[in-house]
DNA sequence: CCGCTCGTGTCACTTGGTGTCAAGACGTTA
DNA sequence: TAACGTCTTGACACCAAGTGACACGAGCGG
């Protein structure tokens, strides 16, 4: 009678999973801080055991963390469907306004998350370290646009970190402000400021 | 006879036993890898137990990190010291400068913890970090200079992370270099094209 | 000489994280 | 329906990073 499912039951099940998890480590580490809960409290508040929660998540941090990291792994590849044509200020500013949109839009959810990552230092240790691999992506496509050797030259990778830098900085804004700023005009406002730099006739 | 030293012989025994683990850990760590290695074993090495390293060190990441982290610390007060006629850029070049400059003296020692920190995740995020602490005291330090509200104002943030995204690429070059490359000469290039940025006319 | 403080070692404990294995749920095929 | 292979899970053991408590000994002041 029903039809075959897109997904299959197994996959729809892991998703249940992780979807608990996560909904559950968030309420509690909102809550209690992040120190104060132990993995093997999330996971028998959700239901399952220790050994479960790492198998869907690498570490305590991850689960957090995961949130904000696939916003901006697509960073990359927003920058690369730009126009060539665009200037390097107006497709990074692009790329990097995607993820903060959709963090304006996603609303309390992602602007608890923000929050609690830039004020666990554990959390946002992790953070910084998923930006480096962004910017090691934006870097490269970066040269890649410009024909630019990045072994030679620091344009790519000043640009990559400068662009990061305003990522930074407007989603410390939003978050300090509990979401009353407004994300994007933020980053036009940092993109404002960088562009003289980001858009200097070669060197 | 002897005088009273100006150290009492409690303090050199302490510096003796942090640098004769700063020693230890450093050797078995360049050696084996980070996750090779555990406290246990750089303690015992060192012929202390593992509760005396953690007197010492806060984590077995601290160890490592410590030795760029000091560096880095006296960026803030470098800035200070610059002369207020200085235009943003070169004030934060030779903030940043010093200790980039001290690295390349520093030699093979030096050399061989950048590496090290760069090439191990942990210890990355360990000194991203520490970077993100020393942003927030240029940024204060901007802000008092150049009379900017860090409130309002996203120029002192954005700038100080420059001169971090400045100082990162050129220890990047410096470390995949092997140390061949100049670091001040390599920072003079990256604040070169920084430069248009930092020293635009106040919006 | 006595007592004080300070640094240290020992021990026990918590917690993050992983390897292993056996058991159950599901999909497939006969 | 029965049998088979795959995937996921829980239970258990285990390792390593840290931390707290306490007892011991060396140096120092009275």
């Amino acid at each position: 009678m029903t039809s075959r499912p897109a997904v299959s039951l197994a996959q729809r099940k892991r998703q249940l999973v992780e979807d608990e998890l996560t909904e559950t480590a968030f309420r509690l580490l909102t809550a209690k801080g992040f120190d104060a809960v132990t993995v093997d409290e999330i996971a028998a508040d959700a239901g399952v055991s220790k050994r479960t929660f790492f198998r869907y998540f690498a570490s305590k941090e991850d689960v957090i963390v995961r949130f904000l990291a696939d916003l901006g792994a697509g960073i990359g590849a927003e920058l690369a469907a730009r126009p060539t044509t665009e200037p390097p200020s107006a497709a990074l500013r692009h790329a990097v306004s995607v993820p903060l949109a959709a963090c304006g839009e996603h609303g309390d959810r992602a602007l608890r998350a923000v929050q609690l990552i830039l004020r666990t230092p554990a959390l946002h240790a992790r953070f910084l370290e998923r930006q480096a691999e962004w910017r090691e992506r934006l870097s490269a496509e970066l040269a890649r646009r410009l024909d630019r050797d990045p072994a030679a030259d620091l344009y790519p990778r000043l640009a990559a970190g400068m662009a990061l830098t305003a990522f930074g900085a407007v989603l410390e804004r939003w978050s300090d402000s509990d979401g009353a700023a407004d994300p994007v005009a933020l980053t036009a406002q940092a993109f404002a400021l960088l562009a003289p730099a980001l858009d200097a006739p070669a060197a």
